[in-house]
DNA sequence: CATAGCGAAA
DNA sequence: ATGCATTCGCTATG
């Protein structure tokens, strides 16, 4: 199969280069010729990197190439291939002078030499492996179907360092699986950028922090910084040797199991994946559970900094390429007392969670960092899981009370934790836990608040800072502020730091601060490859384009940007798609949530529609009381929500979303709005299970953010259907807006809305339409005969039909009645 | 004493 | 630069 393809492509591919980037003056430039080659030649590693390392050597097909035997590309192919799935793919460098090895065709990427780009073949067979070792190494810039394309970089390398990787076995692997010798440049800055990471640690002992590595000499080397060495804190209670420092015993590793991965019959999921063939040996030993500790040596050398000045020294050494890695060797801490916590036996967790978690703990002590995982995918299991393996004092932050309830439900379901241990810490109920160990959930503003607090408040407060904590969980860690970051970081010992987020947007400043503030990203799953295996939902994507009506249009080609958005959003063909789609997907019994940003348009479509909605000023019950009808009663099969539902509502299984205002092309956003119906798992086999829908005013500023904020979702490999017609929208009935005098009155009120819009004045009515009922404002669509629609002319019709109406209500079921959190007193 | 409503902050 | 949603603590109300 790849063996037929895989020489096709690579030249078709080829041959474009040769088309498509001609004369290559402005290859983008890059740092990597930077580094020199030599700097120190890397030291001794462990053993079992060692092992790794002999391994690959042994292997037949990565022995050195002659440079007789590699291929010189062949340039006479047209370019039959267009790579424009992947962003740039390799800028507008020219690559033809690469040689290809001799077996390109069974190796997956490519490497190149100039900014280490990758690109990866996903077709290939080797690929699912690449991508393990790919994700660990570079950090993925798009992920479509064919070819995904990764970048290693400082900080991924920084992150692959520390999950256990060495600078050798990346070399290698990287060199097996290039189609192409990996040029010397990349090989240089991989040795440049790697010699230094992982060397030094920051290690809490009994409340105060120590700077530690192996290697004296880098200690010594950071004491000569002027500002590290200004920090240092000389105390009298521990005995130093000549050279300054603290000798103390390195830790040992040992056996972890972490819990969750038996199977029942008391076999390790980690030995599950059969080995068929040396190649995935290899990956096993060198990117899986690498248990490698760093070096063999039995001391470590430490100084003493203050926790005040913690973050300073981390920020640091990151900028002088020596970033701390922070790991907690939770087995060997006997000062703490332990928390009689576990996963229930019944709690399985998965694959993914596991190969997390693996990266974590892989090394026997726990790795400060964070994991990515999309939502609905288990995120607070993970944290759960590592929480019951370490066995400490667990302090959880969230950024809603919401959410604090969540986790501490979510606790009591998967582990055998005790309620008395479990503390939550909000402004509505301020406990503490009475042994000696237990859980904390609390907020990011609760414990970061710099406000005068209430007298409860500080106590909670003031045991939160006095004790140290084993581990803390930082949910949702990419819409935390950096400010209130760092002041929950440094205010709260903790040991070891898990951050947990769906989308970790990239080249943002917020990403690199979390770098030195938690820790480096540990994993990060494929989306894409998570639905093809039926943990999440497999979601179809399409952008429906609106045609503006003429009246609208006009308006909003006079109108000042302000007005605009209110015109576009409101454009009467588009309430029109919304309404046809609503209909479609209820009759398919999907249950349909509705987002929109802007609050005016929420309230009227939603009053036209007679459809219940949730926005900021909804009070918490009412909320409740949609939300419950949303899931349980037939009768309520579509809820509209403001950017509430964004976060910190927990919103039951949906299966289909639109979205009608879709402004501020915030790429996370959209992400986290899929996130919604991702949760939705079903049975994959049989298709598409969710949709999702933008819905956008064609030739409107909408076009350009709609765009924008596919970006990420396209990077992770979702195709965006673009429906410019849809199929028997005509016919519906009661179709709105279909006169045009209806349009005309639409519009008027929309400029008169425009005018005083702060008072809008609907939010008292909308109890009435809880359970269906319609409001009094939709009557004025109740019998309208349908109008033609000229103005939504257009070629393709909708691009799927089915018709099994009850399909997804099957997993509906009735008796999961949840116990509502909100009953619960405290 | 519980709860709703308000203003401030970020 | 602006809108929206959040949370906290205070205060009025029965």
């Amino acid at each position: 199969m790849s063996r037929r393809q895989g020489p096709n492509y690579a030249e078709l591919e080829a041959g474009n280069y040769e088309d498509e980037f001609v004369s290559s003056g402005d290859s983008s430039v890059t740092d990597y010729s930077d580094y020199e080659a030599e700097k120190k030649k890397s030291r001794a590693k462990g053993k079992k990197a060692k092992q790794a390392v002999r391994k690959i050597k042994k292997q037949k097909d990565d022995k050195e190439f002659s440079e007789d035997e590699l291929i010189t590309i062949n340039l006479d192919r047209p370019p039959d291939f267009v790579p424009d799935t992947v962003s740039n793919l390799f800028g507008r460098a020219d690559f033809t002078y690469l040689k290809l090895k001799p077996d390109h065709a069974s190796r997956p990427i490519w490497i190149s030499p100039t900014d280490g780009k990758i690109i990866l073949e996903s077709f290939s067979p080797l690929s699912e492996q690449a991508q393990d070792f790919l994700v660990t190494i570079a950090e993925p810039i798009s992920r479509p179907s064919f070819i995904h394309e990764y970048r290693i970089t400082t900080h991924s390398l920084y992150a692959a360092v520390s999950v256990g990787l060495e600078t050798d076995d990346i070399i290698s692997v990287l060199n097996r699986l290039s189609k192409v010798p990996v040029a010397p440049s990349v090989v240089n800055f991989i040795k440049s950028a790697t010699l230094s990471y992982g060397k030094v640690k920051l290690v809490l002992k009994h409340n105060r922090y120590f700077v530690e590595s192996s290697q004296a000499e880098i200690l010594q080397m950071l004491l000569k910084d002027e500002v590290i060495g200004a920090l240092r804190i000389q105390s009298e209670t521990t005995t130093t040797t000549s050279d300054g420092l603290v000798q103390t015993k390195a830790p040992s590793q040992g056996d972890l199991v972490i819990p969750g991965t038996k199977k029942p019959d008391g076999t390790y999921v980690n030995a599950e994946p059969a080995k068929t063939d040396d190649v995935e040996d290899i990956f096993a030993n060198v990117i899986g559970e690498g248990d490698d500790d760093d070096d063999d040596l039995d001391t470590v050398h430490s100084f003493e900094i203050s926790a005040g000045s913690v973050e300073t020294v981390k920020k640091r050494c990151q900028e002088i390429d020596y970033p701390m890695l922070e790991e907690y060797d939770f087995r060997n801490d006997t000062r703490n007392p332990n928390l009689d916590i576990d996963l229930k036996p019944s709690t399985q967790i998965r694959p993914y969670q596991e190969k997390s978690l693996s990266k974590m703990f892989g090394n026997g002590r726990a790795r400060s960092g964070i994991i990515v995982l999309p939502c609905g995918a288990g995120k607070t299991l993970v944290g759960i899981t590592a929480a019951c393996t370490i066995r400490k004092s667990v302090i959880v932050l969230c950024t809603s009370s919401v959410s604090v309830m969540q986790w501490r439900q979510q606790f009591l379901q998967w582990c055998t934790i005790q309620p008395e241990n479990v503390a939550v810490f909000t402004s509505e109920s301020k406990e503490m836990f009475s042994g000696d160990a237990g859980l904390v959930v609390s907020t990011y503003s609760m414990v970061a608040n710099t406000r005068n607090r209430s007298h409860d408040a500080q106590k909670v407060m003031d045991f939160l800072t006095s004790r140290e904590w084993g581990f803390i969980i930082l949910d949702e860690v990419h819409v935390v502020p950096a400010a209130m970051f760092r002041r929950v970081v440094t205010t709260i010992a903790a040991h070891a730091k898990l951050g947990l987020t769906a989308t970790l947007v990239r080249e943002d400043e917020k990403i690199s601060d979390l770098n030195f503030l938690i820790g480096p990203k540990l994993y990060e799953a494929n989306w894409m490859e998570l639905a093809q295996k039926g943990h999440i939902a497999n979601v179809q994507c399409a952008e429906v384009w609106c045609p503006m009506t003429s009246e609208f249009y006009q308006e909003y080609l006079r109108e000042k940007s302000r007005k605009r958005m209110l015109l576009y959003i409101m454009n009467p063909t588009k309430f029109q798609a919304c309404q046809f789609l609503i209909h479609y997907h209820e009759n398919r019994g999907d249950k349909i949530i509705v987002f929109s940003d802007n609050v005016y348009a929420l309230q009227e479509y939603a009053l036209k529609l007679g459809k219940p909605f949730i926005y900021g000023s909804t009070p918490q019950q009412e909320r409740m009381n949609i939300l419950q009808n949303f899931q349980y009663n037939d009768q309520v099969n579509t809820i509209f929500l403001s950017k509430v539902g964004d976060t910190s509502i927990d919103l039951p299984e949906a299966t289909c979303l639109i979205q009608i205002s879709s402004h501020y092309g915030s790429r996370r956003q959209e992400a986290q709005r899929l996130g919604r119906i991702l949760r939705a798992k079903r049975r994959n086999d049989e298709g598409f299970n969710a949709f999702f829908y933008s819905l956008v005013s064609k030739d409107t500023q909408e076009m350009y953010y709609s765009t924008k904020r596919q970006a990420f979702l396209v990077d992770q490999g979702y195709a965006f259907k673009v429906i410019t017609h849809l199929h028997g929208m005509e016919n519906l009935p009661n179709l709105a807006y279909s006169t045009s005098k209806e349009r005309r009155e639409l519009l008027q009120e929309i400029l008169l809305k425009n005018e005083d819009a702060a008072g809008i004045e609907y939010g008292e009515d909308s109890e009435n339409l809880v359970g269906g009922g319609v409001d009094k404002r939709a009557r004025f669509n109740a019998s309208r005969t349908v109008g033609s629609l000229a103005s939504l002319a257009g070629g393709e019709d909708m691009a799927y039909v089915e018709h099994s109406k009850n399909r997804n209500k099957e997993l509906h079921h009735p008796f999961f009645q949840k116990t509502l959190y909100n009953k619960k007193k405290k």
